[in-house]
DNA sequence: CTCTCCCGCCACCCG
DNA sequence: CGGGTGGCGGGAGAG
């Protein structure tokens, strides 16, 4: 499955497919459909896109057609016959029909063929098989459609910190077509992004990409402003009220602020680059102004948890429309847009409020909370960054939060530091009930932020980052760099990272919220979260008792702190730096390894940049090396791999090494699945661990990727412990390090390993000695038992060919991330009934436990050592291989093309 | 059944 | 007036 997903998505469009991985993984994150849709999405989507654009553009070939299912065909418009086009007709095509087969089979390997099938004889197949059931197959699912995941797509498109000097404009003719939806879904999208600034309208189709820089002054704006209109007040008249749909009474309570109007106005005030944002438009926006009443009512709640029908009312009520079911109703489908673009945002996840009644669908929020306290370095950054922004508002806006955080009571660093710890140590399953679990996980986060702050501080790594951020982050990727530091309160950290590769990771990091969603989640759902604690704890550390890992910089803590026995001991001594290296290691990563070096050491920019590209796939990783984590940094040059531990991690997750696959350690990384069995995943950890370890179980590392957005909360631990074998020469470098990864998985994360980037290819090809120890990795899934490793490795790594070209290289990644999302849906089930979202992200590990990828375990994986990409479904391998080996013929080139147009355009 | 929410009709504007 | 926008709600997939 996943095989072909990936190919398909590659095929598609290299980049798009990119992001689809991610978003695919990502969208698990978003409700049920989250999960669902990986299993199918990865598969379906790309054919979905496909055809839907086909049917726009007409592009269709009569003979495809026949395959692609109905819709398609009938949208089938005429769009002009180009290879690509057609390659892309007859991937969506194909795709699904391999797919079928594939599930029928129950093989893997038929995804090979698919991919080969596709290449060649995508019609062949289609012919062959029961072309109908395909057509009916490849439809389905709604999940694919989603909005959720529709803009986690999009997300993956444009870097979430853009460099402050790029401008990306952004077509929404052709991210409809590229994304193979109606433009009335971009709409949903954009609007919804421009509500928090992420984008603003230029002109007529044309938006422009600001990304995530002012997001923290946005949400501080819109907190304010909450706070202005008492909408905490109004959530608790509702709540204690009963929520009931037509009860509507709460004209009182919404008091006296009812300015609607001054919503829009937030919105302007913040858009930094494109004024025309303000002026957008007529009508009302409302669904602008929904987007960011919501997002108030999260900001305004102290749980960060707010049911649809409170905030539905809530919105009726300030709308002054008059209250009837109907619009209730419609209130509740709007809300739902939305929350499904700010779930791939991963600024909430779908929870469930148990209240009197019942359960209640609800959504809690990931995104940062304490903009207040971190924001003046970033807000000044954003200052200098976006000149536009009106530092004023911010001042505000800072004031106001602050004063907000004392009225709250928020806690001090030392307190949260103190809790974070407490919890660690002790519970991790702590009752916690979804209100509870959420007040208390946002501050745990809070607090985590502010431990790592200062920390940050102490170093002083932070004023570079500062300086940094508030340089323009130009061309270089310096900023990473000073990253780390700002992994705390991630989302402002801006990677600077322009790539477009970046973006994805960008993304991951934003996921800041993964952190948060898996601490929210066991906050919000006690189920749920629960589950997922036990599960990451196990990833986590195998015996460690972590609960709640809350961020990757905790992860990053836990490693140190439990792990120290075992890998750290030399570490130790570094340990103290780790803690501090943690988090910079852990934004770092998400920026990207290369830079990694500390943000204090060095940043020699000069690293960064040549990693960057390719890090910034990787960014998602962690690694934690013992003591090179600390250094890694340091040893940035990818000659240096070796000493870099992380990279090499990043390398091989990135698949973007596999160009350079040449490398050829292998990594393994135990995804623990996490969510899924706690208990086996870290059996199973551990003893890959060793195995894997064997060559160094001192140096365990945690390799923390940062669930992209649409992941959301889900992280992945991946305990990778790379393998000597496996490893090239280069790896040799590296390869004492065992590393035992856990890693955050998040829909993007996903990807990130196995491929990375497909534009990137080249950089990597550069660092490709470096990357060698990038080999294959292995995401064992304990929780799936045996589970399956993944191997993301990078195809290229696998097969020398793979360096293959470039094109050849986004279709690895393709698969890589498809891998992952695919199995997600399975796993999903298992592990996460009840919190949709929250399984969404995690999902994807999930499903690699599950998914009863032949792919024998880690085992296996070493040996097969060779890039297989063994999700769960296993289907890395072979379809890397084809690929590469045949990149160039098949869909290869077609994505690239694909690609070009469609993500070029930033 | 309920929860989600896709889909796309059709009204609003703007130029 | 045509085309970009996007409100809106029917209706169906998923659970």
């Amino acid at each position: 499955m996943e095989v072909n997903c990936l190919t398909l998505k590659d095929l598609i469009n290299p980049r798009q497919s990119r992001l689809d991985f991610a978003i695919e993984d990502g969208e698990n994150a978003q409700k049920e459909n989250i999960f669902v849709d990986r299993s199918r999405m990865a598969p379906k989507t790309p054919i979905k896109n496909e055809p839907i654009d086909l049917s726009k553009q007409k592009i269709f070939t009569p003979e495809r057609n026949p395959i692609t299912p109905v819709k398609l065909v009938d949208r089938q418009q005429a769009e002009p016959w180009t290879p690509t086009a057609n390659l892309k007709m007859l991937i969506s095509a194909a795709s699904p029909d391999i797919r079928d087969r594939e599930k029928k089979k129950g093989l893997f390997r038929p995804i090979e063929n698919k991919d080969d099938a596709f290449t060649d004889s995508l019609q062949l197949d289609v012919v062959g098989d029961s072309a109908v059931d395909e057509f009916e197959k490849q439809r389905p699912s709604r999940k694919q459609k989603s909005l959720g995941l529709l803009c986690q797509k999009f997300l993956a498109r444009y870097p979430s910190y853009p460099l402050s000097t790029e401008k990306t404009t952004i077509s929404l003719d052709e991210v409809a077509v590229s994304l193979g939806v109606e433009r009335r879904r971009i709409y949903d999208i954009v609007n919804v992004l421009e509500s928090l600034h992420l984008v603003s309208r230029v002109a007529k189709n044309q938006y422009g990409w600001h990304g995530r820089h002012s997001l923290p002054r946005t949400l501080r704006s819109l907190q304010r402003l909450g706070e202005e209109q008492k909408y905490e007040e109004q959530m608790a008249h509702l709540q204690q009220k009963e929520l009931d749909l037509m009860d509507y009474k709460l004209g009182e309570r919404k008091k006296d602020s009812s300015p609607d109007s001054q919503d829009p106005q937030l919105l302007d005030f913040s858009e930094p680059d494109c004024p025309s944002s303000s002026a957008n438009s007529r009508k009302d926006k409302s669904l602008r102004i929904m987007s960011q009443k919501f997002v108030m009512l999260f900001l305004v709640s102290k749980t960060k948890i707010v049911t649809l029908d409170v905030a539905a009312k809530v919105l009726i009520e300030e709308s002054q429309d008059a209250p009837d079911h109907s619009k209730f109703k419609t209130k509740v489908r709007r809300l739902y847009d939305i929350a499904n673009v700010l779930t791939s945002l991963a600024l909430i996840k779908k929870v469930h409020v148990t209240e009197e009644r019942g359960r209640k669908p609800a959504f809690k929020w990931i995104g940062p909370v304490d903009f207040s306290s971190s924001d003046e370095e970033l807000v000044d950054v954003s200052a200098s960054v976006l000149p536009e922004l009106k530092r004023e508002t911010y001042g505000q806006i800072q004031v106001c939060a602050k004063q907000r955080l004392a009225r709250h009571g928020s806690f001090s660093t030392v307190q949260a530091s103190e809790r974070i710890q407490r919890k660690v140590n002790s519970e991790p399953s702590s009752p916690y009930k979804e209100e509870q679990g959420s007040s208390g996980y946002s501050l745990e986060i809070g607090s985590l932020a502010a431990v790592y702050r200062q920390k940050i501080e102490d170093s002083s790594q932070r004023k570079a980052f500062a300086s940094k951020r508030a340089m323009p982050p130009s061309s270089s990727l310096d900023p990473a760099a000073p990253f780390p530091g700002l992994s705390v309160d991630s989302e402002y950290c801006a990677n600077p990272l322009a790539h477009q590769v970046f973006s994805v990771a960008q993304m991951d990091l934003q996921a800041f919220p993964v952190q948060n969603s898996l601490t929210g989640q066991v906050g919000v759902s006690p189920a749920s979260a629960a589950s997922d604690v036990e599960s990451l704890k196990p990833a986590l550390l195998a015996s460690q008792p972590m609960v709640y890992v809350p961020s990757t910089s905790l992860f990053m803590l836990y490693g140190s702190l439990q792990e120290g026995p075992s890998p750290v001991s030399e570490r130790d001594s570094r340990s103290a730096e780790v803690s501090a290296a943690k988090q910079p290691s852990t934004p770092s990563v998400q920026k990207r390894l290369g830079e990694e070096r500390k943000p204090q050491e060095e940043e020699p920019a000069t690293k960064r940049q040549s990693r960057d590209y390719e890090d910034s796939p990787l960014a998602l990783v962690m690694p934690k090396k013992p003591s090179e984590s600390t250094d890694v940094a340091s040893p940035k040059t990818p000659g240096n791999r070796g000493s870099v531990p992380l990279e090499d991690i990043h390398m091989e997750a990135q698949v973007s090494a596999a160009e350079e696959a040449s490398g050829k350690a292998t990594v393994n990384c135990f995804i623990s699945s996490e969510w899924g069995n706690p208990s086996r995943d870290t059996e199973i950890e551990k003893s890959s661990k060793e195995n894997e370890s064997t060559k160094e179980p001192s140096l365990l590392q945690y390799l923390y990727v940062q669930s992209p957005a649409g992941l959301n909360g889900f992280n992945v631990l991946l305990s990778g412990s790379q393998n000597p074998h496996a490893m090239g020469p280069p790896s040799g470098q590296l390869p004492s390090l065992s590393i035992p990864c856990m890693v955050l998985p998040s829909p993007t994360l996903g990807p990130f390993p196995v491929l990375y980037s497909p534009t990137m290819p080249r950089p990597l090809s550069s660092a490709p000695g470096a990357l060698p120890n990038a080999g294959p990795v292995n995401f064992g899934l304990p929780g799936l038992g045996s589970t399956a490793h993944l191997l993301i490795g990078p195809a290229n790594m696998v097969n020398p060919k793979s360096s293959a070209l470039p094109s050849a290289d986004p279709q690895l990644q393709g698969p890589c991330s498809l891998n992952l999302s695919p199995e997600m849906p399975r796993s999903h089930n298992i592990i996460q009934p009840e919190s949709p979202a929250y399984a969404a992200q995690p999902v994807s590990v999930v499903k690699l436990k599950q998914s009863p990828v032949p792919v024998t375990p880690k085992s296996i994986g070493r040996t097969h050592r060779e890039t297989f990409f063994k999700t769960p479904g296993s289907l890395g391998d072979p379809v890397l291989r084809r690929r590469e080996r045949n990149p160039t013929r098949n869909t290869s080139s077609a994505q690239r093309r694909l690609e070009i147009p469609s993500s070029e355009a930033d």
